[in-house]
Order: structure tokens, then C-alpha cells, then sequence
DNA sequence: CTAGATTTCTT
DNA sequence: AGAAATCTA
């Protein structure tokens, strides 16, 4: 046993406390660290500037506590991390890998792709849960299936007869394996260009596990007690902080669990209902967390796929203009636009703000989700693949628990909730700050005196509402209405058994893609314009969807015409678009009937070989269906950056204490 | 005290 | 929008 040397391959679990293979890789003898970046493996979801940031930071943490602890982290650069991870068993002589499990699509297909071929190659392989209470798999139904909506699948998990693992403590040495055959690369986690904007961030964040570590405990002694009274408030302090570190697993949820459990009853014993009322909500977040990875596990496709195909019509308007405004924070909703330039000056936001600003890209812009959820991918510093499709889903309601989805909410009165004196809205849009509380969030209605005393020409300084309220609710309605045709002459198309059937379904099928990748980005804008100019005002009659980006993964980007195969490909349609037989007058409609369906199918498909088989055929229905309009943005070229930074300085004077997150005048002067 | 109004919450 | 919780006369 001592002389076994392990990998312990670490990825989204960055700390040495209670970390299962960590733990595993020192029990059975020497332990080599290894760390491999591979980002072009993420396809579109390369990490954006702020996480990289994040990374970079709390990397280099754990190394230190690893050479603590008598060994350190190897790090490779690397666009295929199956074959790096095998060049680092190979040049160590190791003769098994430890790793944690991951539940996101990509890491699904990839970690089953590595253990058939270390396997291949005679290495064992053992991985752990250290990332969820309950594995996926471990929270059924009464008829052993997975559960489709939150609050079933969270009472059972807070009612399973077991509880999770207690957290284990970090271990208290390791004897490292021999990697002088091994030797790090220099990973580049930030480019040039981005080490200002980064600066900025370390004033407010401290990224690596044991940061972490103090910042849970910052929160349990404080917040937490008031965490439900105060936790709508758009710039409270009272949100937990936590979302980056859990993300990167410098964290152990199961940590989290078990503190909370033992506050709760503490709370409990002395009746302190706030307490206990704010434990549970937490908890709850927690919660949605979980669920997050659980729907990823069993619904592979829901980060680029409607779960209920309700919306599969639905004319998702594809205009760059209106992405643009909403990014930049010029959509005329103060509520709306402070979040958004927060977001973009701090990659952070609450999460009620982040509700306001999707719900209104959704109902309001009726842009398509997936550029949302690209956005905040882009630019949260807890970008979080599962958590953000669940989200994104939630808000356009596409899940069977989700919103309705024709129920437009008024940012006017959301402001005055979230932000009753107005002073988010005045921290993040100096343009407004001195406009008085009364129209801080509606500023259309404010008597020209006041505007004018308040130095705002509404359409020049401050835009005028991109989409009037009432505008939007009719357009949705006409919108849903021309989604019903078109879903009716789909189906009589289909019951014709036409193959091809209005001329115009060609244009109508063609994809909606992801806004364009980072190294498309620096396009000369003339040659964006020129791809893009044609179509932005056309109306696409077809879900968000795009090519599996598992695709290039698993056949290196060139996947046969393989149709025929299996029930992979019945399976595939069937989750990405629920049939359409009903539900004409109901958008509602039938959902318990499509996730029955879908269910079975994912439980056909909990087996990876067949998840795999499924996302290569996906790509190939797919493929030559690709080609939807792309809309162009660039956050490193914008303007908007330079336009903003700077401009807030009356407001911050006035509160310099008042935030804890990033102040981004003060740091932009001293950085 | 209750019926009715008003506010809050919804994963 | 609709249910549930909270307020009020």
C-alpha cells in the first residue's frame, strides 16, 4: 500500500479539506497533485475574464497549503486534459486516479472518456462525490425515478434516512510522489489586457479554500441570523459571498450543511423562529445548488435546451441592439441597468438582481435565454454552468416549476421592493443621482422640472424605456399568438407527412447561436456587420439550440451522419423538443406528460455509454442546421467600460462605506 | 374576535 | 396571477 503512488486529479475542488480523493490518494501512499488546464475543451464556455481571475488566485492557494502539507500541485496546459492525465500517470509511474465527480455535461462526457482509457491502460480509477450532499442518483422517487421539480426533490433530500458524509478535516500530511519527470507548466490565466480590470478585484475577494473557510465563518456569526429579513434588498451585505468559492469547491457544501444543521438546532433549542426561518431559507439556496447538478446529471442538454418544449415557436427576437442595451445597463429601467453595470463593474450580483435583469431579457427584450446565460457566463465571478442554466430556465419557464412565462414583472415596482430609497440604483448610475427617490424608478414620469434639476435629458444622458410596459405585454401576446400558428402548421406539416413544407421553414429552423466566442470577438466590426447585418431585425421561429459542444470533444469536431443508430436519437428529440400535440390555447399544457417523458428517457440514458451515443447523434441532426445570426459583442472592446468607470463620484462620496463589494471609482484611481 | 383588505412570495 | 401570510377596523 505505501508504495502506491496516486494521481489526485483536482478540477473543480480546490481545497484539502474534505476532499474525498485527496483523502483517498493520501491513505493509500504517495500522492502526486495535478491540476490541468484545458479550457479550449469548454467549447463556448471558456471562462470569462473574472473567473480566470478567480482560478489563477485560488490555485495558487492551494498549492501553498499542499506544500504545507509536504508535496505540490503539478500544473499542465493542455487541449486534451484524457491524454495530458495519462502523460502525467505515465512519466510518475502511478498505478491509480483519484478524482471527485463533476455533473456538468462536458466534465460527464470527458470523465467517462478518461476512465475508459486509463482503464485501458491498466490504471485504476476511483472517483468520489465531493461536491453534493446526495449524489444524483441517491434522490428518487417512490417509483425510483428522478424528481422534476425543486421542492420535491429538496423535502426528500432533507428527509433521506442517511445523512450526508460529515466533512472530513484536511489530512495532516502527504507523502508526495516523485515528480521530477513531471514538471509544471506555466498556465496564463489572464491576458495582458485583462491584469487592470483584475487588479480591481482582489481588493474585494480573496479566492483558495481556507479564505473560504473564514469567509462561511464571517457569515454564520453574522449575516446568516438575518438572512431572511434582510435578504431582498438588492446591495445588502447580507448575501453569503459564498457563490465563487462553492463553485470552485474551495468549499465542501457538506461543510456548509453540517454547520448550518448544528446553528439550526441551536436556534431552534432557544426559539429564535428568525433564526431558524433564515437557516432554512439558506439551506434552500444550498438547495438549489444541488438541484442545479442533479437536473444537469439527468438532463444533460438543459444548459442549451429548454427542458418542456412549450416554447420550441416561439419567435425569440434576434437583436443585437437590444442585447446590447441591456450589457451596457441602457435599457431606460434604472433597477434593470444598475444591475447590469454592476454585474459588469464587479462581476457580481445579488441574486433578486439577477432575477430583475433575466426576467426582463426574457419577457421584456424577448432575446433568447442561451445569450443570456453566455453573458453571465462571461462575466459573473461565480459563473456557474449548472446553476446559471437552471436559472435561465427558471426565469423563461421551461421547467416544470418555472415562471410563467407570460407574466411580465414591472421593474418600476421591483425597484421600489428591492430598492426602496433608491440607493442601488444611485451607486450604479451616476447619470441618475440626483434624481429624488420618487422617480428613481420610473424616471419617464418625472416632471421635466425635476429631470432638468437633476441634470437628465431622458434619451441623451439616461435612455427613455427601450420597451414600454405595456408595449411588451402586447408584444408578448402577439408574439405567443404567432408561436400557436406556427406550431399549428408545424404540426399539419408533420401530419401531412410533408418533408420539407413552407418555403420559408428553412429560414424558420435555422439555429439561434451563442453570441460569438472570445477569439471572434476582435473581429474588425465591419466584418461582423457584414455577417450579421441581413438578418438581426428577421424573428427566428426555432429554440436556442446549438450543436453539441461535446461534439468536437468526443469525434475531435467530425461526427458521421450516425441517425440510424439507437434510441439516442429518438431520445435526443424527444428531451430537446417535447412533441407539440397539445397545449394549442395552453402554453402550459402537457408538461406533465413531456416530463414523464423525458424522464423515462434520461433514465434509459443514465449509463454514459449512452449519454455519449446521444450527444454525437445530437450533433448530427444538428450540424447542418447551423448558421443562426450572431449578434457581436465584446466586452474588451466596448466602449462602455471607459464611459463608466469613473463617473459614479458624487454617490461614493457621500457612502464610502456603504458597499462591501467592489468600489470601483476608488479602485480604478489607486489601481 | 373575525371578515375583509393588503402585502408578500413563488425554484 | 394566485395562494398564503399579515394587517386592520
Amino acid at each position: 500500500m505505501s508504495g502506491g503512488v496516486s494521481i489526485v486529479w483536482f478540477r473543480r475542488d480546490l481545497r484539502v479539506e474534505d476532499n474525498p480523493a485527496l483523502a483517498a490518494g493520501v491513505r493509500a501512499g504517495q500522492v502526486i497533485a495535478v491540476y490541468i488546464w484545458a479550457p479550449e475543451e469548454e467549447g463556448h464556455y471558456y471562462p470569462g475574464r473574472v473567473s480566470r481571475w478567480w482560478l489563477k488566485q485560488s490555485l495558487a492557494l492551494l498549492d501553498s497549503s499542499l506544500k504545507n502539507l509536504g508535496t505540490s500541485l503539478v500544473t499542465k496546459r493542455s487541449t486534451d486534459s484524457v491524454a495530458s492525465l495519462l502523460e502525467v500517470v505515465k512519466s510518475t509511474g502511478a498505478t491509480q486516479v483519484l478524482f471527485n465527480h463533476l455533473y456538468d455535461p462536458l466534465s460527464l462526457v470527458r470523465d467517462h472518456r478518461m476512465k475508459e482509457v486509463l482503464t485501458n491502460n491498466g490504471i485504476a480509477v476511483r472517483s468520489f462525490n465531493a461536491d453534493l450532499l446526495y449524489e444524483p442518483w441517491e434522490i428518487l422517487d417512490d417509483k425510483g425515478r428522478p424528481f422534476n421539480t425543486f421542492t420535491e426533490f429538496w423535502d426528500r433530500c432533507l428527509s433521506m434516512p442517511y445523512d450526508p458524509e460529515s466533512p472530513q478535516l484536511p489530512p495532516k500530511k502527504i507523502i508526495s510522489g516523485d515528480v521530477s519527470k513531471c514538471p509544471s507548466e506555466t498556465i496564463i490565466f489572464e491576458e495582458e489586457s485583462e491584469k487592470g480590470s483584475n487588479a480591481l478585484l482582489a481588493r474585494a475577494w480573496t479566492p483558495g479554500w481556507s479564505n473560504a473557510d473564514k469567509a462561511l465563518a464571517a457569515f454564520m456569526n453574522g449575516p446568516l441570523l438575518e438572512y431572511s429579513k434582510n435578504r431582498r434588498k438588492a446591495d445588502s451585505a447580507t448575501t453569503s459571498f459564498l457563490s465563487p468559492h462553492l463553485h470552485f469547491g474551495e468549499l465542501s457544501v457538506r461543510k456548509v450543511f453540517h454547520l448550518l444543521r448544528i446553528r439550526q438546532v441551536l436556534w431552534a433549542n432557544e426559539s429564535n423562529t428568525a433564526g431558524e426561518e433564515s437557516v432554512n431559507l439558506f439551506l434552500k439556496s444550498i438547495g438549489l445548488r444541488e438541484y442545479s447538478r442533479y437536473m444537469s446529471f439527468n438532463h444533460p442538454y438543459s444548459h442549451e435546451r429548454p427542458l418542456l418544449g412549450h416554447l420550441k415557436f416561439f419567435p425569440w427576437r434576434i437583436d443585437e441592439g437590444y442585447f446590447k442595451a441591456w450589457r451596457q445597463g441602457r435599457t431606460g429601467y434604472p433597477l434593470v441597468d444598475a444591475g447590469m453595470r454592476e454585474l459588469w463593474a464587479t462581476g457580481w450580483l445579488h441574486d433578486r438582481i439577477r432575477v430583475v435583469v433575466s426576467s426582463f431579457f426574457v419577457k421584456v427584450l424577448q432575446l433568447p435565454w442561451r445569450w443570456g446565460m453566455k453573458y453571465f457566463w462571461d462575466t459573473l465571478l461565480d459563473a456557474d454552468l449548472e446553476s446559471d442554466a437552471l436559472g435561465w430556465q427558471y426565469i423563461t419557464g421551461t421547467l416544470p416549476d418555472g415562471r410563467e412565462f407570460d407574466r411580465i414583472d414591472n421593474p418600476q415596482f421591483e425597484g421600489y421592493t428591492f430598492d426602496p430609497n433608491g440607493e442601488y440604483v444611485h451607486r450604479w448610475l451616476p447619470e441618475l443621482s440626483r434624481l429624488p427617490t420618487e422617480w428613481i424608478h420610473h424616471p419617464w414620469d418625472a416632471p421635466e422640472y425635476v429631470l432638468q434639476a437633476a441634470g437628465i435629458e431622458l434619451g441623451s444622458n439616461y435612455p427613455l424605456p427601450i420597451v414600454k410596459l405595456d408595449a411588451a405585454k402586447s408584444r408578448l401576446q402577439e408574439a405567443l399568438a404567432q408561436m400557436w400558428q406556427y406550431e399549428a402548421s408545424s404540426r399539419a406539416i408533420l401530419e401531412n407527412g410533408l418533408e420539407e413544407g413552407l418555403g420559408d421553414s428553412t429560414e424558420a429552423t435555422s439555429l439561434i447561436a451563442l453570441p460569438q466566442d472570445m477569439d471572434e470577438m476582435d473581429m474588425d466590426e465591419n466584418a461582423i456587420r457584414a455577417t450579421t447585418h441581413t438578418t438581426t431585425t428577421i424573428r427566428h421561429y426555432e429554440d436556442q439550440m446549438v450543436p453539441s459542444i461535446t461534439t468536437s470533444l468526443l469525434r475531435g469536431g467530425e461526427e458521421e451522419e450516425e441517425s440510424s443508430s439507437d434510441v439516442g436519437n429518438q431520445a435526443e428529440d424527444s428531451r430537446a423538443e417535447v412533441p407539440i400535440n397539445q397545449g394549442m390555447d395552453d402554453t402550459r399544457m402537457g408538461r406533465t406528460d413531456d416530463m414523464q417523458q423525458v424522464n423515462d428517457i434520461t433514465a434509459a440514458l443514465r449509463n454514459m455509454d449512452d449519454l455519449q451515443a446521444e450527444s454525437s447523434n445530437t450533433s448530427g441532426s444538428m450540424r447542418e442546421r447551423d448558421g443562426g445570426v450572431v449578434p457581436v459583442w465584446s466586452p474588451s472592446t466596448s466602449s462602455f467600460n471607459e464611459t463608466f468607470a469613473g463617473e459614479d463620484s458624487t454617490y461614493l462620496q457621500r457612502h464610502p462605506q456603504s458597499h462591501q463589494l467592489v468600489n470601483w471609482r476608488r479602485l480604478s484611481q489607486t489601481g
